[in-house]
RNA sequence: GGGCGCAUAGCUCAGCUGGGAGAGCACCUGCCUUACAAGCAGGGGGUCAUAGGUUCGAGCCCUAUUGCGCCCACCA
């Protein structure tokens, strides 16, 4: 491969990121294996449904999960990111079924199971890799030779491993139980998939009248089409209104069918009536109730949210048709009491959103009492913390009030239920692999659960059955458990709780020690993206027009933890700039390091800084990369990635080319062959510690830059050489460089200044002009310090350094400094009137600054009790406002009079 | 019914354990200065939602209030 010698002239990533990720992925640069000399780092993707496409929710999750990755592996971490793709059970479903009406015209009971199978696994198999393909334009460096499956052949060894473990122990046990139901997606549903809903809804008032020709007693109920599957109308036992009425008979209105009054502290005196109609099969409350008095469980809604027979002529009838005829019937009949509107909290679907069905059916369940226990005691010892820690009280809400997870679907796409019935003498098998036989009868006509699992059940079991659980392997004792677990808080009780009580009962510790929990990605007008609104971000879009690193970039730093962002262009132009900004920087840099033919100049040697012949500003820039390298690790360890991207952008942009890229020209540009050696080596000394700081970020552009710096040694085919497999710099207390810091403030200080007087003065940036700067006392080596940079940087020819104040020469604009005073003669063009206008706003922010130190410097109860520290700066502060104040002041005077003031 | 988040510059948001209010974008002025106009230099702009309280000191801690948003909840 031959190398062109400088960076392209324009950043134009579309040039370089596919190929960079295409060495990347060749050289197994991302390939993490058990290295007993390295420590380890792990984190499992999580895996997306092969039936989505990638959008911007993923975009941010996996960014950040690659920022870490990227860190640790720099840090020298074994760092393993292990993708893969969810089977989703019912959305896969549901698209397979859609398909094959479209394409075939057939429903899936026309297929049969295993021809639906055949059809789902070709579907899986086409679009199944879609998304990990486009995860790779993200520049996710996840080792793709692990790529896993939730129904791969690992995958359901391990649901049946833990399947067969739960029922063994009696957590996993068959029972015939109310359910959410959903009538189109035509299966049982977990209290997880159940959205809440609040609706405009209707309570109405029935009269039930009492068997023996009474009144009897008014029930208010909000679902009428229930009535025909009422079994008894409960009381209070302490309601003294119905006192009488308990263990008499009413009048199930129109169907003239005696139920029971009965006492239960169920109903609620205050609420509606204090009668409560019970309908055991379509309530959860009911059922109880129901179950406590025997009541039985009659059925009026079957699983299509049909009318049963129970519902009389009604039979047939969709839920609400009958709800509306049956309501008006009643009226007709003089039965309805009243109505009320009423604000009415509906469960739905969390797929379809179709109104869930509470249905009474045989289910498998996972009993969650003895699970979830441990699984709240981790995260109370600090064995699982979750960040931002607000996301613990919710995780452990959840798990203090969860009741039993239901587990079965009835569907096809999905872990086949490892339960097994012998058709002769109806007896129960589990087991992992298929009884041959019965073991109680011996008969061979044995047959396999229809239903399958709940895809959760699968994706519980993610961060080790993808490390080769249940077999010991040296993956799983090295990579396990996982350190964190990136996500966004909506899929806390679907998953994160899911995984850690079965990873405590299934290896005894918690899949992972942090939960970092991220928002959402919400578009410009704070809406969630959603395929109804039609306002999703395609994130390939983005890249295809920005490029991966700018949209990274906007990602990682757009967020704070655990809340959602805003998708705003601006911030993503800026990023996009950004990177510009580094590749010109990167361009100069490398320009100035290279000869005509493009051969790298000789550089002095910086293994011994103190040795090596550095400038103020060479001391000065490596300080501020210095600093920047200890708050970006400490802040990427507290996974505050947006405080640490940050950093890097203001030491690349402002610290680095507004200011050291500036002074060093001089130098470049200049006559003394060892300072250049220098000045270059502390240019590509630098320009490689902020590609290292930022490639998490942006991992493309620092890469691609990486590979024309010298000294790398830089061969694209020589991997070792890859920036992704570099060092991250290191903090190091030496590398401050305190006075040649202050100098360097000092002079950008006093051009500041100066810049500020031109700019007031209308003095044009290319006009030549000179400058007096008189020295504070004891300054006057620093301020002397600045010569070159403000004669640089400010364009000035001529500079006198005064330490008295008769020095300073007649027709001048001044401006102060901590410091030091900076005197501009402009006699041609000097303006009084713009002096005095500055000089008087800043006399106001000055007297500002003085009054507040002031203030609280004779405040006793400050002097008293504030840290001395704390008191040591104020005074400090005092000396250094009350002396530029002084000097405002005194100029001030002699302005005025010019100005005739 | 329970819980949580947010309210800071025109917009979008930072602001770590309380100690001189920041960024990006937008805006105004001047610059094609030999890395970069996706740029450079300079500048304007905030009673940190409201009311109390704690403190020498509050954007930050406590209480209450208002507004917006979210989550949980067996829906008579």
């Amino acid at each position: 491969m031959t190398i062109e010698k400088n960076l392209a002239k324009t950043y134009d990533p579309k040039d370089f990121e596919d190929r960079i990720y295409e060495m990347w992925e060749t050289s197994g640069a991302f390939r993490a294996e058990a290295d007993p000399d390295k420590k380890p780092f792990t984190i499992v993707m999580p895996p997306p449904n092969i039936t989505g496409q990638l959008h911007m929710g993923h975009a941010l999750d996996q960014t950040l999960q690659d920022v870490l990755t990227r860190f640790k592996r720099l840090q020298g971490y074994s760092a393993l990111w292990l993708p893969g793709s969810d089977h989703a059970s019912i959305a896969t479903e549901v698209k397979v079924v859609d398909r094959i009406r479209q394409e075939e015209g057939l429903e899936k009971e026309d297929l049969g199971r295993e021809e639906f199978l055949k059809r789902a696994w070709a579907w899986k198999e086409e679009f199944g890799g879609k998304i990990t393909k486009q995860c790779r334009k993200l520049g996710d460096s996840c080792d793709w030779s692990r790529e896993r499956f939730t129904m791969d052949e690992g995958c359901n060894k391990a649901v049946n491993h833990f399947f067969v473990k739960l029922y063994e122990k009696g957590l996993i046990y068959r029972g015939n139980r109310l359910i959410n139901w959903c009538p189109e997606c035509g299966t049982s549903l977990s209290d997880a998939e159940v959205e809440h809903e609040d609706k405009n809804g209707m309570y109405w008032y029935f009269r039930y009248p009492a068997a023996d020709g009474g009144e009897g007693v008014v029930v208010a109920t909000s679902r009428p089409e229930t009535i025909f599957a009422d079994v008894a109308i409960a009381v209070h036992p302490e309601d003294d209104r119905y006192k009488d009425l308990v263990g008499k008979k009413v009048l199930i209105p129109l169907l003239n069918k005696e139920i029971p009054v009965i006492a239960d502290t169920y109903p609620d005196p205050e609420k509606g009536t204090g009668a409560v109609k019970i309908t055991p099969a379509h309530d959860p409350n009911d059922f109880e109730v129901g179950a406590r008095h025997n009541l039985g469980t009659p059925t009026c809604i079957d699983f299509e949210a049909k009318m049963t027979a129970a519902a009389g002529k009604y039979e047939g009838m969709d839920r609400y048709e009958c709800r509306k005829a049956w309501v008006a019937d009643l009226e007709a009949a003089g039965y309805l009491v009243k109505t009320e509107e009423k604000v009415i909290p509906v469960g739905e679907c969390y797929r379809c959103h179709t109104v869930v069905e509470p249905m009474l059916s045989d289910q498998w369940f996972v009993k969650m009492e003895d699970l979830a226990k441990p699984a709240i005691e981790a995260a109370k010892a600090g064995d699982l913390e979750h960040v931002p820690e607000r996301f613990e009280k919710i995780y452990l809400h959840w798990l203090e009030e969860i009741r039993d997870w239901c587990i079965s679907r009835q569907l096809w796409w999905g872990h086949r239920i490892p339960a097994y019935y012998c058709d002769d003498c109806g007896e129960l098998m589990v087991a992992e692999e298929a009884p041959l036989s019965c073991s109680k009868c011996g008969s061979k006509n044995i047959r396999q659960d229809e239903d399958v699992l709940d895809t959760w059940f699968s994706s519980a079991l993610w961060p080790f059955s993808t490390l080769g659980w249940p077999e010991e392997t040296e993956d799983l004792k090295y990579f396990y458990p996982t350190d964190v677990l990136v996500t966004g808080y909506d899929i806390i009780f679907f998953w994160v709780v899911r995984m850690v009580f079965s990873a405590l009962e299934t290896t005894g510790k918690t899949p992972f020690k942090y939960v970092y929990v991220h928002g959402l990605v919400r578009d410009a007008q704070g809406r969630k993206m959603s395929k109804s609104l039609g306002n999703g971000i395609d994130p390939l879009e983005i890249i295809d027009q920005y490029g991966a690193d700018a949209l990274r970039f906007m990602l990682t730093t757009g967020i704070t933890p655990g809340n959602d962002m805003r998708f705003k262009t601006d911030k993503l132009e800026s990023s996009r700039n950004f990177a510009n900004k580094l590749w010109n920087a990167s361009r100069f840099t490398i320009m100035n390091l290279q000869d005509e033919e493009g051969n790298f100049k000789p550089m002095a040697d910086l293994s011994d800084l103190n040795a090596a012949a550095l400038k103020d500003e060479d001391k000065w820039i490596i300080s501020r990369v210095n600093d920047a390298v200890k708050y970006i690790t400490n802040t990427l360890e507290k996974f505050d990635l947006a405080l640490a991207g940050q950093r890097a952008y203001d030491l690349i942009w402002n610290e680095y080319c507004d200011w050291y890229i500036e002074i060093v020209k001089g130098r470049l540009y200049g006559e003394d062959e060892e300072d250049k050696k220098v000045a270059r080596a502390v240019l590509v000394k630098v320009l490689k510690d902020m590609l290292r700081l930022l490639h998490p970020f942006m991992p493309y552009i620092t890469e691609e830059i990486w590979a024309y710096l010298p000294a790398g040694e830089i061969k694209a085919d020589n991997p070792e050489n890859f920036l992704i497999k570099e060092n991250w710099p290191l903090y190091d207390e030496a590398l401050t460089f305190e006075a040649e810091a202050e100098k360097i403030e000092m002079a950008m200080a006093i051009i500041r200044s100066i810049r500020n007087i031109r700019a007031e003065a209308d003095a044009a940036p290319s006009k030549k002009l000179t400058a007096v700067i008189l020295s504070a006392e004891g300054k006057e080596e620093v301020v002397k310090s600045a010569e070159r940079h403000v004669k640089k940087l400010a364009n000035i020819t001529d500079i006198t350094f005064i330490a008295d104040k008769a020095d300073v020469p007649e027709e001048v604009m001044s401006a102060v400094v901590a410091g030091a005073e900076v005197f501009i003669p402009l006699d041609d063009i000097m303006d009084y009137e713009a002096e005095y206008d500055r000089l008087t706003k800043e006399k106001k922010k000055l007297e500002g600054e003085v009054k507040r130190v002031v203030g609280k410097l004779s405040n006793e109860g400050f002097v008293s009790k504030a840290p001395e520290k704390v008191i040591n700066e104020e005074k400090a502060k005092q000396v250094k406002y009350e002396e530029m104040l002084a000097k405002v002041i005194d100029r001030l005077a002699i302005v005025e009079k010019k100005v005739g003031k």
